[in-house]
DNA sequence: CGATTAACCTGGAAGC
DNA sequence: TGCTTCCAGGTTAATC
């Protein structure tokens, strides 16, 4: 499901409901998502406050007072929920998302005590997400941040240093942009977007993309994720925010799910093929 | 070393 | 209607 807009917009909904507040019951319906737990999972969280919540590319950080780091990523189906006043009596479930997902695949719960007690809820029905446990100390050398790219909407993202990324690679663009030691937090649809935008073909050798291509490409990666984020992501089958809310970046699809239908720039229909395992959509006549 | 592919899982949509 | 096949926002182990 979600790439960096999504993943941002998920923990922008469940910052102020996670920050402050203080694991209680950590309740693992099963022992593994895509891992396994990590050991003691439940009883290292239990009692720690969460002094942050952070995102790197598409996973969600939050920071504890134990020393440790909770690492959470949403793979493809994964998603949050919060349920408000939990414990507070039959029916008193008020803020229950109305996209909560079939409760079958709800796999974590987390019982927070902050202003109140709430439940935030994991749900993920193909179990591609996983969480780990992590020293705050290790976290940039862990296994899943080793090697990661660059932050694309953080200050040291430059030009300069795409280019670097992509040079000597022989893959195609595409492929190199879906790597996450290129740049962190882009996936299918948005390497789809941010090539049209940035009028690149995504079967271009990524060495090719350089000098003024890479600036192009730089600028537009940043600009069609800060417009995604703006929008609070792209909604499609089933992501949904914290509070069931639905983004709506999808309706400025410019060429993802677009196979077929006119380019907007200059009506030539938009191809569709494979590359990396993966549908690419884009407009041959604009994007060279 | 880098590039490509299959595999991990379930559910929904499309095809017959 | 029901069965089969294909496809999906990601990552990674195995193979070339």
């Amino acid at each position: 499901m979600p790439e960096l807009p999504e993943v941002e917009t998920v923990r922008r909904g469940l910052e102020p409901f996670m920050a402050w507040a203080r694991f209680g019951k950590v309740e693992l319906r099963r022992k593994d998502l895509r891992f396994p737990f990590p050991e003691g999972f439940a009883d290292r969280l239990n009692g720690a406050r969460i002094e942050s919540l952070a995102r790197r590319g598409k996973y969600l950080l939050a920071g504890l007072s134990t020393g440790e780091c909770l690492i959470m990523h949403l793979g493809m189906s994964g998603r949050f929920t919060v349920k408000e006043d939990a414990g507070a009596g039959a029916g008193a479930a008020n803020s229950v998302s109305e996209h909560a997902g079939d409760p079958k695949h709800d796999h974590v719960v987390f019982s927070l005590e902050g202003k109140g007690i709430v439940e935030i809820i994991y749900n993920d029905p193909r179990r591609f997400g996983f969480m780990d446990l992590v020293s705050t100390d290790d976290l940039e050398s862990c296994r899943h941040f080793k090697g990661m790219g660059p932050e694309p909407l953080g200050n040291d993202f430059t030009a300069a240093m795409l280019s670097a990324n992509l040079k000597r690679r022989s893959a195609p663009i595409k492929a190199a942009l879906l790597d996450q030691r290129t740049v962190a937090g882009l996936g299918n649809i948005y390497v789809c977007e941010a090539l049209y935008r940035a009028r690149i073909s995504p079967k271009r050798k990524a060495a090719s993309v350089a000098g003024v291509r890479a600036e192009r490409l730089h600028h537009e990666i940043i600009s069609v994720l800060r417009d995604a984020v703006d929008a609070g992501g792209s909604s499609l089958r089933d992501f949904a925010s914290v509070d069931g809310g639905l983004g709506y970046f999808q309706h400025e699809f410019e060429v993802y799910g677009r196979g077929g239908e006119p380019c907007r720039n200059c009506g030539a229909p938009i191809k569709q093929l494979v590359q990396s395992g993966r549908s690419t959509f884009y407009c041959s006549r604009c994007q060279r």
